[in-house]
DNA sequence: TAAAAATACTCCATAGGTATTTTAT
DNA sequence: ATAAAATACCTATGGAGTATTTTTA
């Protein structure tokens, strides 16, 4: 029994025919005709044994089978073009859009992404900082390259490495909750993941909550946090001098695990936005932040 | 311009013909005959546009653009391999075996293993521990599918993946370098890099020493050094209570960086030796041992 | 002289193109 | 009715095989 290889060619088209949510554009972009996709496509599945692409009307989207194999087929094609990129001078002004998550690790990705940018003086770089949801959107909009963005588990049409992440309930040192009393929060704008978190988990024990304090950066509610104006959730990376985890031992629910996303336009960056991506991961794996599955 | 695409079967067959040294044996494995796989190796080299392998006389060896190359193509096939086995049944009753060295992280590496060897109870392994040095010996003599161990940059053959670390001078707590004095040494037998590095550098600055304590295991130097039997050169994971790093400023020369190697025949090993290849990955990874370019 | 790699040459499989049909909005 | 994907068919490229020559130990 052999062990197959994906050609890599199909494995191109899969991903461009997955970002371009069509036959018909990626066959322009791949300089190929529309049959030609087509039939590369159903190449690819007799490979696998696996309908990868499913057409509902006129919308495409992923079988199972296919959102697994994407993500293969994203790092097996970063690394291809890593090869490549090798062998061939560097590639200068490319402009690279990249969006950051307000709402998860802006410090740390910020520091790191700044490192890049001088170690790179070629680079052009164009930084964009929102909520998650917002920069999921952009990205469909095709407005950023490459986002690091907290997500629920669908959306994987950009997706090319996660990771998961337990958050936990704080409150600044000297917190203690009252029995009975409603649970002042500190949260994001509405679209958060985070607070989803916690008003769910809140909603299924019962216990009553208020909005206490809302803002867009995570600095603030950092702040808000530590002067005792409510509870939060945060994660590891995110945690301050002057905030403690709170436990069920505090009366606090368990809370979901987070997803955290690194999602690409693999169709139109080159070597140089893989090097952001390395960088990216890198700070994930550093964080022993543990890989799913 | 477009980006080529490098096609699985090729970097396979290169893979290959380097693994085994030789087109022959290597068309053997591939189900091919040796003319094609010559062709195969040459068109290879018309997309990158570089000479891969050399053949001097009967040997067959890696030009330095084919080292680097191998090394991506290598990662890929690892993808490729793990993304059919995601749609396979799972193959059991592989025997695999694993050379880890026991001048380096020994521990660490260890605990890894074990675990992943508990959580896949059908895995069946092997554990050798050795020197670096023999660990090498080994693979070559194919009889270890997977190996850890330092190497000298040379010895690209089964070359995976690879870090870098900077060695630091160890003593006990308490000890201090008398001028003039024969410096005491801890060390491995011969073969080990630890000991090379340190002569060497020993030898640059003109400095006196004799080999106080040798022992293959990296526990009973560790013990040695604490006792202030002598002094010896650790890395950053293999530190222990009761033993500080001696830098410039206690009158010791500064070491080569250590390279660190991830080996493997990937000719024969399955996605559960990918398993393993992974766990080590993250051991380094999490470790934040930096990886070269 | 014996093994291994490179060349020469032939053949066939198949990938891609053009033309057309099917499907869905 | 229009736009996009699937199907049909044809052609040409190029990858693999067989046979042979070159290389080197």
């Amino acid at each position: 029994m052999r062990n197959p290889n994906l050609p890599t060619d199909l494995l191109r088209t899969f991903v461009t025919v997955v970002e371009v949510e069509g036959f018909t554009r990626a066959a322009d972009i791949l300089g190929r005709t529309q049959p030609a996709i087509t039939l590369q496509v159903q190449r690819l599945e007799r490979i696998v044994g696996h309908k990868l692409i499913l057409r509902v009307g006129k919308e495409v989207s992923l079988t199972e089978q296919g959102e697994s194999l994407a993500v293969y087929a994203r790092q097996i094609l970063r690394l291809n073009d890593l090869a490549i990129a090798h062998f061939e001078p560097p590639t200068k002004g490319t402009l690279l859009r990249v969006g950051l998550p307000v709402d998860y690790a802006v410090d740390l990705l910020q520091k790191r992404l700044t490192k890049v940018i001088k170690q790179n003086p070629s680079l052009n770089i164009e930084v964009r900082c929102d909520l998650s949801k917002n920069l999921l959107a952009l990205l469909h909009k095709n407005e950023i390259d490459i986002a690091v963005a907290l997500f629920e588990g669908d959306d994987q049409q950009f997706l090319f490495q996660h990771w998961q992440e337990g958050p936990t309930w704080v409150g600044s040192n000297d917190f203690n909750l009252q029995k009975n009393t409603i649970i002042p929060l500190v949260v994001h704008p509405h679209g958060c993941v985070y607070r989803d978190r916690m008003t769910t988990a809140l909603k299924l024990t019962g216990l009553q909550w208020q909005i206490a304090f809302s803002s867009p950066g995570i600095g603030a509610l950092q702040k808000a946090v530590r002067d005792g104006l409510g509870v939060s959730c945060l994660t590891e990376p995110t945690l301050k001098q002057g905030i403690r985890s709170l436990t069920i031992s505090d009366g606090f629910p368990p809370l979901e695990p987070l997803h955290i996303g690194l999602f690409a336009r693999q169709a139109q960056i080159g070597p140089e936005g893989y090097k952001i991506i390395d960088q990216i991961e890198q700070t994930f794996l550093k964080q022993s932040i543990q890989r799913p599955t």
